[in-house]
DNA sequence: CGTCAGCTTGATTACTTTCAATTGTTGTGG
DNA sequence: CCACAACAATTGAAAGTAATCAAGCTGACG
């Protein structure tokens, strides 16, 4: 059982051992102040963290597992946003605009996510200008990508944006350890919802990229044979 | 000659009547810190305020005018990303990450820009809170609009983007007194490069809502006839 | 008055989606 | 352990949408 193994040894925040992008900054008392109501809460492959359109009430941080984070189109259509993986916090956007949730948090497999307080994260931040500069770097972050995401979208055949998000994909989450396997197992119809195309569309290119060599199955995962190909096909030349 | 009617009369930043969406927490010192520095500068339509890709030295605000930032696809093509007009700061993203611009600015009209120091805005940024907040809220916004952008460009057809492209212009820019003419002129192209397609079916597809009554033409101007209709056709349902 | 940029229209082509049908995989309860 | 249900992957054929290419038009401006 992978959630009971999960369960042990969640330290306090002050020495959770991942690098979190948002709280590296803090000292350990801050950071001890920040955990003084943390809950922490698994999540079953699936289930979900929390909804667009509902209020936030909190910080999410992740101590292990991968998240995606997703929003419904006008005609019902879910396209991913972004992902997240142990130390990264989720819904801060939400509360630094008092707003809703404006994505839903779906866990990618089995997760351990901690609950911190909006008042004890709301209260340190307006105490500590470190604190509001990794929050005003993380959006600068975000914001940069999804410009970026949007010029891909807007710009590139759905074959690039397939072999985008292979890079991404392994980017984001790395190999399985010594090997080019992606460490996700996604299904067909996740990869569209970020490419922004169809199910079958990806069936079809990831066959053709099959044959062609630059990609190989294992199962769900994918295997990268040829990563600077597959950057090329991608139009990212950097 | 509209340029010379605008040199006339900028005030300093502490008189400046435009209620800025990042300054409007500044006291009137802390205005007048900020603008210590201040340059202010003239472009004509079409001329470029900053590149992307080059070193963000300092803050500009828009004291009059309309600008379009955009941003080049790996193919060349180009992708508007927002527009600013009267009050609205520019490059701040750049100077709060560190980066480089990450789009380029261009005056869509007779426009007059002011320039901060970035030495002068870090410096109260670091002692002013409520700046840095104002900072974080500006940028949770363009999150949040870059995002929507993205689904819409991911999951809309061109019709829908082109309605939606109106209602954006409409909101952003303002009828013309009294009418409902949007009171910018762009070209099909850049209509084009928002939407994400290419000028012929921009002009396809106006003529198409031209002739079901949803819209009229007065020169290169845009009459919005039907405003409800076209926010229904834009897959807009709130 | 010529030129240049923007606008318009038509015809063709390419790409992607959609629909439909089939097979494969996984997890659950009897 | 098997049967079954639910979900995921695959393949093919048909339909649609928008891009591309080519050509002519219009209006502003030096």
């Amino acid at each position: 059982m992978q959630i009971k193994r999960l369960c042990y040894d969640i330290p306090p925040c002050e020495h959770c051992t991942n690098t979190s992008n948002l709280f590296c900054s803090l000292t350990k008392n801050e950071k001890a102040y920040i955990g003084k109501s943390k809950k922490s809460n698994f999540y079953k492959k699936g289930q979900v963290i929390f909804y667009e359109g509902n209020h936030a009430n909190g910080l999410f941080c992740i101590y292990r597992g991968k998240v995606k984070l997703s929003k419904l189109g006008e005609n019902g259509k879910n396209q991913i946003i972004r992902f997240a993986k142990e130390g990264e916090v989720l819904g801060y956007r939400a509360l630094l605009s008092n707003d809703p949730y404006h994505a839903t948090a779906v866990a990618m497999e089995e997760c351990c996510v901690c609950l911190l307080s909006k008042e004890h994260f709301m209260e340190l931040l307006r105490k500590n200008f470190s604190l509001a500069w990794d929050a005003i770097q993380l959006l600068t972050r975000d914001l940069k990508n999804a410009e970026q995401h949007l010029i891909d979208v807007a710009q590139k055949t759905v074959r690039e944006r397939i072999c985008e998000t292979l890079v991404l994909l392994k980017n984001t989450f790395d190999y399985d350890e010594g090997t080019t396997t992606i460490s996700a197992a996604l299904t067909r119809s996740e990869i569209a919802d970020i490419a922004g195309t169809t199910t079958e569309t990806v069936i079809r290119t990831l066959a053709i990229l099959n044959r062609e060599k630059l990609i190989e199955f294992d199962g769900k995962k994918i295997i990268i044979l040829n990563l600077s190909k597959l950057l090329f096909e991608a139009g990212i030349h950097d």
